[in-house]
DNA sequence: GAGAAATATTTCAAGCTTGAAGGTTTAAGC
DNA sequence: GCTTAAACCTTCAAGCTTGAAATATTTCTC
């Protein structure tokens, strides 16, 4: 394995961008995998499915499929799956709208809430341990300047 | 679709530190569509494939299969099938290690140097596009301040 | 109100991803 | 040297993910 120097440098600024980049999914990247294995050995389940159940916890009287593909950024048919295997586990199910028989109303179970919270507390602490190498206040900054940073297309704030 | 208000704060430096993995998150979910959409329809690859090819570029002797799947920080069976659709497409190839008949090297052909460098360089371009709302000082702070952020692990530093 | 366009969801094929299990080859310990 | 452990890679099942196509329902337009 030996390391080649770099190709011609296009323009600095874009080479700041990437290197930014490349930062971020490396973070991003070692957290998540922490995360998935730490919520498949101690709660036996997936981060699409602590996902698709953050959301439904959020809202808690239920989201629509659509509602909830664009809340997560992910395709439609991605969530039909996941839906579907939370509802098989009884963890959550799908209610008709009224005015509207092609929608559907995905909400969490009784079942589904508790075991979110359990799910959620132990999320927040892994978290945290990944995570807390900044201060409070440098944490906010750079939440900050990572919004910052999207040059557009920044919908649905918190 | 109604929110609901946030149940009972735990801890006040996990939740800052949730609040900037939320970010981190939504940044890197935000950018990836964009790259993936672009990658898709402009060169008719995907991520995985350009990740792969990008350390390949980076080691131009080659590496093992082993070496790539640390270097991309996944699994040992995912690179295998990457590394397949890249040899059927004459993009990469594997190469039998000398000294060693378990490992395999992998490597660019020179189809898959010329490919990977059309696709480098509008990549550096579409993420400077995404993420180039911060000046060089700033992105070169939140690059450095997210390194701070973990708190262990950060192994191969770049 | 009939037809067209928009909306909501599911299905599907292809590819990505993981963790575990299996097969081979090499290195270590005795 | 022989056995055991380690390293390297592939295969596999299950689940995730996408974009496109198919269905069904609603809304718009004339």
């Amino acid at each position: 394995m030996n390391k080649i120097k770099e190709s011609p440098a296009p323009s600095p600024a874009s080479k700041e961008s990437l290197r930014l980049w490349l930062r971020i999914l490396k973070v991003q990247r070692m957290v998540e995998a922490e995360l998935r294995e730490r919520l498949r050995v101690e709660f036996d389940t997936t981060l699409p499915r602590f996902d698709v159940m953050s959301a439904l916890y959020r809202y808690r009287d239920g989201m629509k499929m659509s509602e909830l593909s664009r809340a997560l950024k992910v395709s439609n048919g991605n969530v039909t799956g996941i839906v579907d295997r939370l509802a098989e586990d009884g963890l959550a199910l799908r209610v008709p709208v009224p005015g509207d028989r092609r929608a559907a109303m995905v909400r969490l179970t009784k079942r589904g809430i508790e075991t979110f919270e359990a799910q959620a507390a132990a999320h927040e602490v892994w978290v945290h341990e990944a995570l807390g190498g900044l201060e409070g206040e440098e944490s906010a900054m750079v939440a900050r300047m990572l919004d910052h940073a999207l040059t557009e297309g920044d919908d649905d704030a918190e």
